[in-house]
DNA sequence: GCCATACGTAACAAATTCGTCACCATCCGC
DNA sequence: GCGGATGGTGACGAATTTGTTACGTATGGC
């Protein structure tokens, strides 16, 4: 079913990762419920406006995370709502499918030249509209990663962005964060200086200078006896080592 | 099939998010092989070991979400074994599950004592086992974020950790991340001055500075126009505003 | 074993961050 | 519209953070 009317609408992040919400936009009753139809049968929600109108405030209210919009619209055309959507900062970012009726050469190109994602003419099949929508949504996956990260007695809490060993929080810096943030990405994997300084400090070019390795030597002191597993390869690089040969466990 | 003589294994983060690592420790093979059965046909990835002494190197290396531990090993009994993974700051927060083939008080008062988190004995039905397993990877589960977060315009970034506004990357210090960060996390939601301050400062009482209010100047002011976005409640709190009511959108 | 190269470390000074204080502005019940 | 309570703001100084410099140490090819 449709939704309307409703008051609150859950961001992105809140919702099933593979789960998206999606506009559609069509004056045709039928169109708009053939295409709902498949879509939650594909497990996304569908929100749905008939006036062009209606399709901006709407985005920003819902806020999904693909729009289906039919150019021959009643009041204003498609084209010109999909100039609005990107005229906004608040839709600027969402992609969008367009439709049309006729397979006419004007519609293909005022269509591409508006910086659609994708575009179809109508009839359509569902099937090949299904795919289109799995592609663009494909496209601009959400990276999911899990709040807390845990590698041995490391645990980093991005959500309160801190870094505790067996439950004892370690007080870092914004960039010691980063920079462990970084190397515990990719446990056991060589990064190598440019690599990260680009990561943490955003530099493309590698100054000579020491400042990666101070900050290596600051976050291995603060990590204590763990530091060791911030592992060096000369002449390649850094590593958060997810094991470490034990020598003595020195934790209560 | 079992997974054996595997070199490297991806830590939990990097596998989805539904799918477990489970070690299933036992000496007898049929046991082992109907439980990973069940196990793999609900999705989840079966490491085993048959020897009490393999099982806390074997828990280090494949960093399991979850053991399955029968007590009655040759060599070593399994509640020694779960002593020593216990012991180990690498393995300690791994929740066990512990099997016996008796169901005799010792047994079952052993496993309870060395802090099993469940308990089960044999033969039991692998239904009942797989409820159990079920149960206790729900108690552990993984809170599942994504990486970037989109409301309107903003982008928090909790790779990175940083947050943009159109793309325009703002600088802001730690508190002040952590600030919009909890404020972000749920949007147009009021949160209290005193949830707050025990989200960012760690503080439980509210002492009646004036900190709270001075950062939450600084980000405002961070944000230039966009510190709209954060609302004031008063005598409630502060909150994030996905929709601020629009006076000029003054960005390019 | 020598030596060039790369990494480790201590110290320092500049810049930034942050909590507090004093005072102003605004809101709301009366 | 008065007055108390609550939030906003600017300024300040202590503490922290950070990049750099200078020098020490370790490594590995020869």
């Amino acid at each position: 079913m449709l939704v309307f009317g409703r008051t609150s609408f859950l961001p992105s992040q809140y919702r099933h990762p593979n789960m998206s919400r999606i506009l559609v936009v069509d004056d045709e009753k039928d169109i708009v419920e053939l295409v709902s139809l498949h879509l939650q049968r594909e497990g996304h929600e569908v929100v749905s406006v008939g006036n062009g109108l209606a399709v901006l405030p709407m985005a920003v209210k819902t806020a999904p995370d693909l729009i289906v919009l039919d150019i021959m619209l009643p009041g204003i055309d498609g084209v010109q709502v999909h100039r609005r959507l990107r005229a906004d900062t608040r839709t600027r970012h969402i992609p969008v499918i367009m439709l049309t009726a006729r397979a006419q050469t004007n519609d293909r190109i005022a269509g591409l030249e508006s910086g659609a994602d994708d575009y179809l003419t109508k009839p359509f099949s569902p099937r090949e509209l299904m795919l289109r929508i799995g592609a663009v949504l494909r496209r601009s996956q959400k990276v999911v990663m899990l709040a807390e990260q845990r590698i041995g007695e490391f645990l980093l809490d991005r959500k309160n962005m801190s870094l505790s060993i067996n439950g004892k929080l370690i007080e870092l810096t914004i960039t010691e964060l980063k920079l462990i943030t970084t190397l515990m990405a990719n446990p056991d994997v060589i990064h190598s200086r440019s690599e990260l300084l680009s990561a943490v400090w955003g530099y493309a070019d590698d100054t000579h200078s020491r400042t990666l390795d101070t900050h290596i030597k600051r976050l291995r002191d603060k990590l204590g006896d763990h530091g060791r597993h911030i592992g060096t390869l000369r002449r390649q690089g850094y590593l958060f080592q997810s094991t470490v040969q034990e020598l003595a466990d020195s934790d209560a």
